[in-house]
DNA sequence: GGAGTTTCGAACCAAATGTTTCAAAACGCG
DNA sequence: CGCGTTTTGAAACATTTGGTTCGAAACTCC
């Protein structure tokens, strides 16, 4: 696309800045916020101390980098987990599974950025995109739910807002209890389970109907 | 009853060891662990330095400690949320807002020490305790569900084992949320909500029988 | 009241931490 | 090659941190 070929003038880096926001991702998901030294980035992402501060800023806006990166791409991960042709139950399904599955994923550490270790940051920033990432995320799945209504998977008075919320929660959970060392398949069979519990009908309903 | 009535020899301490952990307990959530430091602890303990070192011992004793008590009155208030005389439903419901009103108690930090903070901490010890009480805590719902199943309420082949790990997840994910800042009114909707859900009948169940 | 015992408060110490400085290195350009 | 430009590595800086020391204070027992 735009190799923006331009050289720079002076001497070239010798690191490149999305690897080392990806590294950088990892050293947070490892050691939580507060837990994480300067050293421990410099060490964990290759670069040296004047160029991550040159480059990233201090350790708080680095990790606002790496927040707003980690949850774009999850957004979009997530997204196409739900949104690729399948039927209902199978897209929350899946995307229930790829939460596990990132946040259990091996090299890395376990767990979330957005869900165990963002929220326990104190900063009005942070808090803030915490705050419309989440509502995006529940926006999604409301979205995916209505397209179900729409092609008639579950009835048109399904509780669309409240089984989203109740999706994200029962995710955090999962993405909790990988993050306190539970198996990945443990949370890959309960992440099934919860993909067809949000889907049962309300007491009342027509059943019948909707086989899901 | 024991008042322990034998008095100390030297002078007496200037603080009661019990409030005094409770104040850590504060302490810690409001500020996780590693984010927590020493005079953190000295200031929002009302004890000096060298007494906290020599009663409690180092930070990483003192925060076992804190753990423990916590998650011991949690235990003990979880049950009686889900043993007092109630339906089943009710009692879910119970469990669930306990959990979000400690969650979101004022003038304490939002969050919970077993869902947000103890997970991060990097410790064996630590890890170990966090399994049992989970283990402790499934196994307390599924009892629960047991019992409601004895009175009739939930049919005998009720997914025990799967809906008491949703409800610990639903529980955990709400507890997330707290973290977040969502306000508390929300949140007793929401545990309104997630009891229903993990009472559902399952697919293809005579759900009549049991109007829950 | 005095001896013995325990705790307290302030100061102290060494190690770690966040951040910056600076000269040398590695490049493009003329 | 020499010049300007940018990055690098090592060292330096001030501050914070976890942990200890020590004399004075507060108590019990005799």
């Amino acid at each position: 696309m735009f190799q923006n070929a331009v050289k720079p003038r002076g001497r070239p880096r010798s690191f490149d800045e999305r690897d080392a926001l990806e590294k950088a991702t990892r050293v947070f998901r490892l050691k939580g916020y507060d837990g994480v030294t300067v050293d421990d980035l410099v060490a964990g992402m290759g670069v040296g101390r004047p160029s991550l501060y040159s480059v990233f800023g201090d350790k708080r806006t680095l990790f606002l980098r790496v927040l707003k990166a980690y949850a774009e791409t999850k957004g979009a991960l997530a997204a196409k987990a739900l949104f690729s042709p399948r039927t209902l139950r199978d897209s929350l399904a899946a995307f229930l599974r790829h939460a596990v599955e990132t946040a259990t994923e091996e090299g890395c550490a376990p767990g979330c950025l957005l869900v165990c270790i963002a929220p326990l940051v104190d900063d009005a920033e942070v808090r803030q995109f915490l705050r419309n990432a989440t509502d995006a995320a529940v926006a999604l799945v409301e979205r995916r739910f209505r397209d179900g209504i729409g092609a008639g998977e579950i009835p048109s008075d399904f509780p669309v807002a409240a089984r989203a919320c109740q999706v994200l929660d029962l995710g955090r959970g999962l993405t909790v209890r990988a993050q306190m060392g539970t198996p990945r398949k443990t949370l890959v069979r309960d992440a099934e389970e919860a993909a067809e519990l949000v889907l049962l009908p309300r007491r009342g309903n027509a059943a019948r109907d909707f086989p899901g």
